[in-house]
RNA sequence: GCGGGCGUGGCGAAAUGGUAGACGCAGCAGACUCAAAAUCUGCCGUAGCAAUACAUGUCGGUUCGAGUCCGACCGCCCGCACCA
């Protein structure tokens, strides 16, 4: 009688001694192969939830078996650990946000360890640390050095709510991506980084990342936006001129009209000087910006009397203030050419401007346009003087060619990217290091005087930026001339400190930001693991920051990271309160699972204080946030399971990329395999006689497992193990079965490594499961002698045969056509033709 | 609107163009038990007593053979969006 696996009493003792030998601190002097797995850093909110769990869980199944293949492994962890939650901490609840996040990450610390994550705590490193920050702050001095850092007013976007800069990479739907206030545009003098001077190797770049999710690069490649085109003058009836950007060149004989945005130049001059004009400007501001908004909206112009001419001498062109004319996207300003644009095609409708086809569709070569809407498709170009005839492609090509050569314009490419604007109006972050001297200008902060730290007494009893207001802080000497002057009281974007920590992870000296030579030994990350909402924010800026660092010669990489998983979330089941008139927030519905009690026939309600009972409407399956209540606290969960069968339930049914819905069966079960596991790691052994064919499932298990989890596919791994210990639980006593359940041990220990130290400790052989070697195969074992071939009529599956491996083609044929069941349903006919796949199946085509 | 992805049992899912539904969950039946839990055994796409037929969103195509490849459509999800 074998005694229940106690995972609380196992998970302590083990966790105790990974701990206390530091069984997972990566070595760099390691003569081993080095493998660096790295799982997207949290950020310190108070607790971890079940995304964590489950990412920290992949990335500790591969570094655990990573370690069992005989590399020097690094995975570490640590905490992106400013930004504005802990503020808004210190207004709500009057802590200190360092306070807040120290406790939030101790707090933390200790739920990660609970689940026994393989990870390296010798590196630990938190961003709001000053032995981080100030790193970094040598970093964006060696930037600036090197002309990638600028300052400059510019329109930015601003939270009223948070009361700070965004980001256009944080503005969603016109909204704060973390407040959800309706951005308002403001005029501030910012920090910029210079991520533009990338955007071609950062597009580049991507075709190198073939371990990426298509998606996420095709995001970036979306996100950075290159377009080639023509960038052009037109002269303007004022003696003055305006630069256009089109990627149509070609269509330059069907513009009709001129149109600028309503900020710029041209429309900001006639603005001030008339009144009809300021008014329409001020209009175009007034828009909404939501995408059912931008759809429907109108487009609208304003004719500003100029005319604009052709640079080939095609006529006068109307010039136009439009509504749908973007001032920070190429020039502000475009030629509209109606037939084959269908903004352009609107808006000359409205105004009754001329629409000239000048791309043939088809044989419909007439210049009256007179379709429902304008042809962007492929043709040849009509109507078009010297370009007739020409394919769109050579008419581009024409059209630059003799812009260039009389100087009036050029090739010109343009990116949607803007450079990333990373001064932000908040406290909890790392202070920019540069002084404004009112007679030297910008100085950056000498060195030796880093780290610029931020000071401990602060209030945030009022909004603002509490560094701003601060009453010593800012005021210091200039370095340069000894004058007073005053600190910039912004600090950097927190992205920046995600931007470059997997570097910092891998060397931390005191004195640098990291050692080059042993960064370089680890990097780039091999495999990194984390939500797809990182996709673009912190993917695309940490591949930027990487990129500086090579340009002002820190490191010798162009990406951080050679392989990256976007694990799916984790969801459950909404519940809500059904109350048909409540006039309250609808959030104030949603009830937590943890609240619900179950009524007759599996009703759910949801009890009241004074004893009534609410009933509850299932919502769907959502991924699991606060304001839907419908969380569930790893925490307990790991106390009432043990971190095994948590882990085990992480990697089990869904596909590591696809949402896993948390159950209270599914935990369930995996208790139940971790019990099982046990129940065959005690059992009798019988050290007699072979079985072969558990040999050959062990083997074939071996591989699979590997396989599936070098792919991430860690639900075939869970699968095929589930096989195996069916298959040892059939099997009659044997020497075999002994080795099989010893192996077995190695096979489950990077997905439950508790259990397996503990089976380890008293039946492996000797030393810590968490450095066994992952067991070898004999490829001999992996090669059947009997195969099982489908025999199809027509194909349509008829029988099966159990058949000698490598069997010749003829001899499977006449095995098919010796089947009872295969001559009943030939019924006397010859098959015309016969397919045979050797040892997998023979089609008779009657 | 543009771009991308996905549609397979009651559910989560497997399946180099070659036996559709491995494995798990739920369910059903049985064993053990005074009983329950735990555990074990068996069944478990639909229809049918069965032979068999029909089944991978719909319709077509390629192929000896299609969940897989191609085309059209329907539905859902994600990203971007007046980007010139």
């Amino acid at each position: 009688m074998t005694t229940r696996f106690n995972a609380l009493k196992a998970d302590a003792h083990w966790q105790r001694v990974w701990d206390e030998r530091t069984t997972f601190a990566a070595r760099d002097d390691s003569p081993k192969p080095k493998s660096y797995v790295l799982e997207m850093f949290p950020y310190p909110s108070g607790k971890i939830h079940m995304g964590h769990v489950r990412n920290y869980t992949m990335g500790d199944v591969l570094a655990r078996y990573r370690r069992m293949t005989g590399h020097e492994v690094l995975h570490p962890m640590g905490w992106d650990a400013f930004g504005m939650p802990a503020e808004n901490a210190a207004m709500e609840k009057g802590v200190h946000p360092g306070n807040w996040t120290r406790a939030n990450i101790a707090a933390m610390k200790a739920q990660l360890k609970r689940l026994g994550f393989a990870l390296d705590w010798t590196r630990e490193l938190a961003t709001c640390e000053p032995d981080y920050y100030g790193h970094e702050q040598a970093l964006f001095l060696d930037f600036y050095k090197a002309g990638l850092v600028y300052r400059k007013e510019s329109a930015v976007n601003w939270d009223p709510v948070d009361m700070t800069v965004l980001a256009n990479e944080q503005v969603i739907d016109g909204r704060g991506w973390r407040s959800g206030a309706l951005v308002e545009k403001r005029k501030l003098s910012q920090w910029f980084l210079k991520i533009t001077q990338f955007a071609d190797e950062l597009i580049e770049g991507l075709g190198s990342l073939d371990q990426w999710p298509d998606k996420v690069r095709l995001m970036q490649e979306n996100w950075i936006g290159k377009s080639q085109g023509l960038q052009f003058r037109f002269a303007l009836s004022d003696g003055g001129s305006v630069e256009v950007f089109t990627t149509r060149p070609d269509t330059m004989f069907g513009a009709s009209f001129v149109a600028v945005a309503a900020d710029h130049p041209i429309a900001q001059a006639l603005a001030a000087r008339d009144a009809d004009a300021a008014a329409f400007v001020e209009r175009c501001k007034q828009g909404g910006t939501t995408a059912a908004e931008l759809e429907t909206q109108e487009k609208l112009g304003y004719d500003t009397g100029l005319t604009a001419t052709h640079p080939f001498g095609a006529g006068e062109l109307p010039v136009y203030i439009a509504n749908f004319v973007l001032m920070d996207y190429g020039t502000g300003a475009v030629f509209g050419v109606p037939a084959h644009d269908q903004r352009d095609f609107d808006f000359a409708t409205k105004y009754r401007l001329p629409i000239r086809r000048v791309v043939a569709d088809g044989d419909m070569t007439d210049p009256a346009f007179d379709e429902e809407a304008a042809y962007s498709g492929p043709g040849r170009l009509v109507n078009s003087h010297f370009l007739d005839g020409l394919d769109i492609d050579a008419a581009k090509s024409e059209v630059i060619a003799r812009a260039e050569a009389g100087g009036w314009g050029q090739g010109s490419t343009v990116y949607r990217l803007r450079d990333w604007g990373v001064s932000r109006q908040r406290y909890w972050g790392t202070p920019i290091p540069v002084i404004h001297c009112a007679t030297c200008g910008e100085v950056p902060v000498p060195r030796e005087q880093l780290p610029v730290k931020l000071p401990e007494d602060v209030t945030f009893d009022v909004p603002g930026n509490p560094l701003d207001r601060h009453p010593t802080w800012k005021h210091v000497a200039c370095p340069g001339c000894g004058a007073d002057a005053l600190r910039d009281t912004d600090t950097l974007d927190t992205f920046a400190d995600s931007s470059w920590y997997f570097i910092r992870f891998a060397s931390q000296p005191d004195d640098r930001p990291f050692d080059r030579t042993v960064a370089e030994s680890w990097l780039p990350v091999g495999q990194y693991i984390g939500g797809v909402e990182h996709a673009i924010l912190h993917l695309l800026y940490a591949r930027f920051w990487t990129r500086a660092l090579r340009h002002v010669g820190l490191i010798d990489l162009a990406e951080p990271f050679t392989g990256l998983f976007t694990q799916g979330m984790v969801t459950h089941e909404t519940y809500r309160l059904d109350i048909p008139d409540h006039d309250g927030p609808p959030g104030a519905l949603w009830v937590s699972p943890a609240d619900l009690s179950v009524g007759e026939g599996g009703a759910l309600f949801f009890q009241t204080e004074e004893g009534g009972a609410i009933p509850i409407i299932r919502g769907r399956v959502e991924k699991m946030s606060k304001s839907k209540k419908n969380t569930i606290d790893p925490e307990p969960i790991v106390d009432q399971y043990g971190a095994d069968a948590v882990r085990w339930f992480m990697l089990s049914d869904s596909p590591p990329e696809r949402d896993l819905e948390w159950s209270e069966n599914g935990i369930e079960g995996a208790w139940r395999f971790v019990q099982r596991l046990w129940r065959l790691f005690e059992s009798e052994k019988a050290g007699e006689g072979s079985d072969v064919a558990l040999d050959r499932k062990l083997h074939r298990t071996i591989a699979d497992v590997a396989a599936a989890i070098e792919a991430l596919s860690f639900n075939k791994a869970v699968a095929k193990l589930y096989e195996l210990v069916a298959a040892i639980e059939k099997a009659a006593p044997s020497a075999s079965r002994d080795t099989a359940i010893a192996t077995l041990m190695r096979l489950v220990a990077p997905m439950a490594p508790h259990i397996a130290e503990e089976a380890w400790a008293t039946h492996g052989a000797g030393g810590l499961i968490a450095d066994a070697a992952w067991p070898a195969v004999d490829a001999a074992l992996l090669v059947e002698d009997e195969v099982t071939i489908a025999v199809q009529i027509n194909g349509k599956l008829r029988d099966t045969l159990t058949l000698p491996k490598g069997l010749a083609k003829e001899d499977a044929e006449a095995a098919a056509l010796a089947s009872d069941k295969i001559i009943r349903a030939l019924d006397g006919k010859t098959p015309r033709k016969v397919i045979v796949v050797p040892d997998r199946l023979v089609n008779l085509v009657a």
